[in-house]
RNA sequence: GGACAGUUGGGUGAGCUGGCUGAAACCACAUCCCUGCUAAGGAUGCGUACGGGUAACUGUACCGAGGGUUCGAAUCCCUCACUGUCCGCCA
């Protein structure tokens, strides 16, 4: 949620904020008109119930000094009338603004680049060479296949489409890289949580998802649940309506969680392979800072995640995303994008995002700074996706038999 | 899932024969004082959200959530959620 004061403060420069991030005008004069509606509705109803009160209170004066209390009565009855009518009115003001409030997106930080779409992205740099092959190296669905690895047939049968199963090596390469993501996080400062992996609307709505995407998630039927679609929500919802102190910031945490996604709006994207599934592996970093600390969090989650990357020897770049391809709640945030031999192109394997305090209004996470309560900074990035990471080995690993290396720093884990 | 008990401020916990309780007390926390040496003593302050005011301060709401009764509810009634215990079931 962004801030309405500052909206209707400042609306020019809000709006001009916004509009880099595709929301238009109209919406947000609508937007500054219900929060003053609302802020005048408010002003005369508690105007009347301070009337009230103060009648109320007559009461038991009255009553000691047995005095009639008719005419009081009568006085107290009018007004409250007046009171239902008015709480009537700024009940709807509150609705309409909150339906409203909700949908609006995040400010971009004024560092964002402008730009309608990923094609306006900024590519700040690329980290190794990618591998030159003697051969025309396959995509990973085709290794799959040779190896054995993925099953997408079964686990099309299993659930539906975009659903599929991995096999023997590809089942411990998977749990291998989970336990080298966290064990990496852990080292850089990250505690390690285990979370439910189905959260309540509240959560939801917390760091955004609801009620705007409500269409991209899993419900449980009949219940107030849904399948979380990245660990973000239960790591960052951890602190939901609590005050913290400053000295417990920064909050660092990390956590392993399938991720579910109903991927509406991407039909026919990505439908072979599993690059885009409706369930997948991810390890997640969260931080909660104060204001002061996030920009520094945020560098060193992006440096934690490429190093990763690094360790694992997987060629990558690192993009700043432009105003127009930022998410809902972000105020900046850059993606890793690795590189995968058999697609020939980059492809997204981590996104960090610094929300600011747009989270943190939402889900009512606060500090004391000495006596006030200001609310966190929140920040999340992969580290990373799962599936998308073993996708990426497959592909720069891969010989010309279709046989697969593994990479060295996870022999271990093997 | 069934039965009973509970849900109060950052924590423990009173109030629950309806008005003087936004809430005692204690702990924690903050500032100051004393003392001096690492642990203790004293004073004051200290819930949250929204609104008004330069500020002191002040208005409204909130005692799990939502409704109801009443001039007035933390206190009475209803519904739901959660926690605990017993039973059932189970990794």
């Amino acid at each position: 949620m962004i801030d309405l004061k500052y909206l209707q403060k400042n609306f020019d420069e809000a709006s001009a904020k916004l509009i880099k991030k595709g929301v238009d005008e109209l919406t947000l004069e609508n937007l500054k008109e219900l929060f003053k509606t609302l802020k005048s509705a408010n002003a005369t109803l508690e105007e009347a119930k301070s009337e009230q009160n103060k009648m109320s209170k007559l009461f038991g004066e009255y009553m000691r000094e047995k005095k009639d209390i008719t005419e009081l009565k009568a006085k107290v009855n009018e007004k409250k009338e007046e009171i239902v009518r008015l709480q009537a009115i700024a009940r709807e003001a509150q609705e309409a603004l909150e339906l409203v409030a909700l949908a609006i997106p995040n400010f971009p930080d004024d560092s964002v680049p402008e730009g309608a779409n990923e094609d306006d992205n900024i590519e700040l740099k690329k980290v190794l060479e990618p591998r030159k092959f003697d051969f025309k190296p396959k995509e990973h669905w085709e290794l799959a296949q040779i190896n054995g690895w993925i099953d997408f047939e079964r686990g099309v049968k299993l659930a539906k489409s975009r659903f599929s199963v991995l096999r023997g090596e590809a089942a411990r390469l998977e749990r291998a890289l989970i336990n080298f993501f966290l064990d990496v996080n852990r080292e850089k400062g990250f505690e390690e949580v285990c979370v439910p992996f189905i959260n309540n609307s509240t959560m939801l709505q917390g760091t955004g998802q609801l009620p705007k995407f409500e269409d991209d998630l899993f419900k449980i039927d009949g219940e107030d649940l849904y399948l979380i679609p990245t660990a973000e929500v239960p790591l960052t919802n951890l602190y939901n309506d609590e005050i913290l102190t400053s000295k417990e910031l920064p909050i660092l945490l990390t956590g392993y969680t399938p991720c579910f996604r109903k991927e509406a709006g991407s039909a026919g994207r990505d439908t072979r392979g599993m690059i885009r599934q409706h369930q997948f592996d991810k390890v997640e970093m969260v931080a909660i800072t104060t204001p002061q600390q996030s920009e520094e969090i945020f560098e060193m989650m992006v440096d934690n995640a490429s190093e990763i990357l690094t360790k694992l020897g997987l060629p990558h770049r690192v993009i700043e995303l432009c105003g127009g391809d930022l998410g809902f709640s972000a105020a900046r945030t850059i993606d890793l994008e690795v590189w995968l031999p058999g697609q020939d192109k980059y492809r997204e394997i981590s996104s960090i995002s610094n929300t600011r305090d747009f989270q943190a209004r939402r889900a009512k996470i606060r500090y004391k700074d000495g006596k006030k309560n200001v609310l966190v900074n929140t920040l999340n990035g992969s580290a990373l996706a799962v599936g998308r990471t073993l996708v990426a080995i497959m592909e720069n690993y891969q010989n010309e038999d279709g046989t697969i290396e593994i990479p060295e720093v996870l022999k271990n884990y093997m």
